[in-house]
RNA sequence: GGAGUGGUGGCUGAGUUGGCUGAAGGCGCACGAUUGGAAAUCGUGUUUACGUUAAUAGCGUAACGGGAGUUCGAAUCUCCCCCACUCCGCCA
């Protein structure tokens, strides 16, 4: 959510900025909304200030023996008026909330203009495309081979786009993930944390998937609760409507979840493997920074997902997104993009974001500042990594001509053989 | 799931025959006095959001778990919901 005082003083501004992504965003019905509001505040808190001074009159002139009766029935119809004016103005900055609240966050300078993905910026990559001397196979054909992944059978028990793991299969996701967490908890500095794999609407409106994003979710039946998404959610939200101690921030957190996702409008796309799921693992980062330093903890974030690639020694680039492409919340984002064979070009395994304190503004997380005032955090995560697609990755890139998919050294210690099969 | 008790400021803790309580007292914290310096002591100050404004000055409005109601007026009365704790039941 933005400021709404700052959208008002520089509307021109953020008008401009919100330019960069390309797409009609209503601020200017928020701008008149607010006026709308302020208005009928005033009139309000002015028949209010009148009421207040008159029943504190009221017993004195009691006291005094005087009479009070013409003047309480003047105040009965003040009352009447406030409350009109009260159900007014309710539904005046309800209408202004919801406007503002999907009204995406401003994007950073550094973001390129852009409309789409072909807009974004290369900023690195590591390692080659990985060559073969024999024609490399798709994870999801050397999976079934090997009796690893069993979409029909996932089919059977729950649905299309839901995944059954089998035998060695199971084990290198469960592997890859403990691999991940270890990392990032004894080398990159996070704390772990186990989550609610449910969270209700509050916190998902916390971090933006609300009320803008419904359809992607499962919701709940009866129950004001969602499955995650992302562990972004619960984790983000720790210390929702918490007023935290400076010197705790930066706050750094990892969690290995399983996410789930509606898809919906996704039909069609990467049917085959586990590039694209109802349920998937995912290994996230998440940071509350001081506001001051966002930007330099986005780029440490950054580095600690690219770890996971590097140790694993799998090619990848890094792209920085222009304004068509940024999420919703996000102020800058970096895409981490794995080598697959099967695709024959990079594909998107990790989204590193600075929500600066669009995401703390709705979720009031603040922190108390060196002048003593209660300040909005700024609130960052990214992935590190998406656990299936990094699995997909390790089968296509480690794979040999007979089938056998080499164990990267890194994992080596984690499952005890050269060759997974 | 059933029964009971309770939810007030950074913390603790008053206030529940409705009005003078944004909220006593204590602790903590900040500034000042005192001191060679410190402790102790004394004094002053110390919630947040919104509106108005050049202003983080003043003024106004709102907030005592959340929402609705009664009333000229509600932390105090009524109703609904949420949360915490204790006991019982159930379970991993």
């Amino acid at each position: 959510m933005l400021d709404l005082r700052v959208l008002r003083d520089n509307f021109q501004t953020i008008a401009n900025a919100l330019k960069k992504r390309g797409k009609e965003t209503g601020i200017e019905e928020v701008l008149s909304l607010d006026e709308k509001k302020r208005d009928l505040l005033q009139k309000v808190e002015e028949l209010k200030a009148r009421r207040n001074k008159v029943s504190k009159e009221i017993p004195v002139m009691r006291k005094n023996g005087e009479d009070v009766q013409e003047i309480m029935a003047e105040m009965k119809e003040v009352g009447l008026k406030i409350k009109e004016y009260d159900d007014e103005l309710r539904e005046v900055d309800d209408q202004l909330h919801t406007r503002l609240m999907s009204i995406p966050n401003r994007p950073d300078s550094s973001v390129p203009a852009g409309t789409d993905d072909s807009d974004n910026q290369f900023v690195r990559d590591y390692l080659k495309p990985t060559e073969f001397d024999f024609e490399p196979k798709p994870h999801w054909e050397l999976g079934d081979n090997l009796g690893w992944f069993d979409p029909e059978m996932a089919a059977r028990v729950t649905g299309t786009r839901f995944m059954f793991y089998r035998g060695m299969g199971a084990r290198l996701e469960r592997i890859v993930m403990n691999f991940m967490l270890n990392t990032h908890s004894e080398r990159n500095g996070y704390t772990e944390v186990i989550p609610p794999y449910i969270a209700n609407e509050k916190s998902m409106t916390g971090t933006g998937q609300l009320p803008k994003f419904a359809e992607d979710m499962y919701k709940l039946e009866g129950l004001d609760y969602y499955l995650i998404p992302t562990a972004e959610v619960p984790v983000t939200n720790m210390y929702r409507e918490q007023i935290l101690d400076a010197s705790e921030l930066p706050m750094r957190f990892c969690a290995g979840t399983p996410c789930f996702r509606a898809e919906a409008g996704s039909a069609g796309r990467d049917t085959r493997g586990l590039i694209r799921q109802h349920q998937f693992n995912k290994v996230e980062l998440v940071k509350l920074s001081h506001p001051d330093n966002s930007y330099d903890e986005l780029e440490l974030l950054l580095k600690d997902a690219e770890s996971i690639l590097r140790l694993l020694e799998i090619p990848y680039r890094v792209v920085l997104l222009c304004g068509g492409d940024l999420g919703f919340s996000s102020a800058k984002t970096y895409d981490i993009e794995v080598w697959m064979p099967s695709y024959g070009r990079y594909v998107e395994i990790s989204s590193c974001s600075n929500f600066e304190d669009f995401q703390a503004r709705r979720a009031n997380i603040r922190f108390r500042d060196e002048d003593g005032k209660p300040k909005f955090v700024h609130t960052l995560n990214g992935s590190g990594l998406a656990v299936g697609r990094t699995v997909a990755a390790i089968v296509e890139n480690y794979q040999q001509q007979d089938g056998r998919i080499k164990t990267p050294d890194v994992l080596i210690p984690y499952i005890g053989r050269d060759y997974l099969e």
